[in-house]
DNA sequence: TTTATTTCTTCACTTAAGTGAACGAGTTAA
DNA sequence: TTAACTCGTTCACTTAAGTGAAGAAATAAA
């Protein structure tokens, strides 16, 4: 499990042996069973996450509603707003599936830093990437209807359709899981 | 003009007057008309912008169509995620209304970083905090429906309202222009 | 196993956005 | 000044999403 994480830093630095036994002392593996919640609306964090295996989401409550915005499988990284901001958590994360996540908080990341100065630049080039990333996926939500987004959602990430309840996305795609029921009988018939 | 540039930075890091000198000598600032087309779909670039002044925007064209993603007007910065990628660029960028801009390439960031270490303090800053707001925002418009996206921009930005065309404030609200005007006149209604 | 509960689909109906066309107001060009 | 164009609005019509209810299927709990 530790090598994941090890070939992931990989991508972005050269990684020591020494190196990689900071990372490991820090005790930042985590197993959660699925529906454990992470972060609550109102609370405080100071933590982001990085999923190894599994996946976790993110959403909003509003008007007694949830409004999912996000999964996160495999090898991908979350920092809510709200640690950013250093505000009160609007969203809610939680395990959709049962994962292993790796937990690091902002001092953490201080005292990693100070002994091991490359993670710095890992992590600047990470978040420059994440933002392009999230900007054309922005840009891809905008520009598009809800079935092209399901049809971008097919192409782009399969094993999403699968793995998440539908009517988690069809918040994620904008809709109500009635509209995505009609959606896919449409494609469906379509087809034929 | 500087000087809105200078607060700007002021309030990540502290700056000194040779340092402030150091930028000045690059001879950032640019005034660009109305109409402007910055940069292309296909082209290959390596510009960032940032405005002191006026608004610039997004967009794509689909199926012939304009699809304008975002506006950036006054202390707002773009980096184009096919400068990221060093991809072939997918989107427009144009100018709304005359403006001032600073236009900066990555060679040339470099050369500043190695004059002005702090300077990369600051962009990483910048960018989480970018990061942030850019999810916010993706969230925002993810969970509200036009409508609400409407009044949303009436509360936020509510200059954008008065100098972007009707057009293009729809296809950013994700709605043809038609369904603005029908959207504010069921608005008008309601009020009275 | 049986009972709840959650999840997904279907239906009828309402509401709002998409489409194509037409019109007037304002701007630009000839 | 006239003609061409762009822009915003309105209209009638189509299409798709929202809503509330009901039922089937799958999952979890007793």
């Amino acid at each position: 499990m530790q090598n994941l994480l090890f070939n992931f830093i990989s991508k972005y630095i050269t990684i020591a042996e020494e190196e990689k036994n900071v990372l490991v002392s820090l005790n930042l593996f985590h197993s959660v069973k699925k529906g454990t919640v992470l972060l609550k609306e109102g609370q405080h964090s100071k933590e982001s996450y990085f999923v190894l295996n599994g996946c976790i989401r993110t959403y909003y409550i509003l008007d007694g509603e949830e409004k999912t915005t996000a999964f996160y499988t495999e090898m991908d990284a979350l920092t809510p707003p709200c640690v950013i901001n250093q505000t009160p958590s609007e969203c809610y994360i939680s395990c959709v599936e049962d994962s292993i996540i790796l937990v690091s908080n902002e001092d953490m990341s201080e005292e990693v830093n100070s002994k091991f100065p490359k993670f710095d630049i890992m992590c600047r080039k990470f978040s420059e990437e994440l933002l392009a990333k999230q900007q054309i996926n922005f840009d891809e939500f905008k520009t598009s209807s809800p079935e092209q987004r399901y049809l971008n959602l097919l192409k782009n990430r399969p094993d999403l359709i699968q793995r998440v309840p539908q009517h988690q996305l069809a918040s994620f795609l904008g809709i109500k899981p009635q509209s995505l029921s009609r959606l896919r009988a449409r494609m469906l018939k379509k087809e034929s």
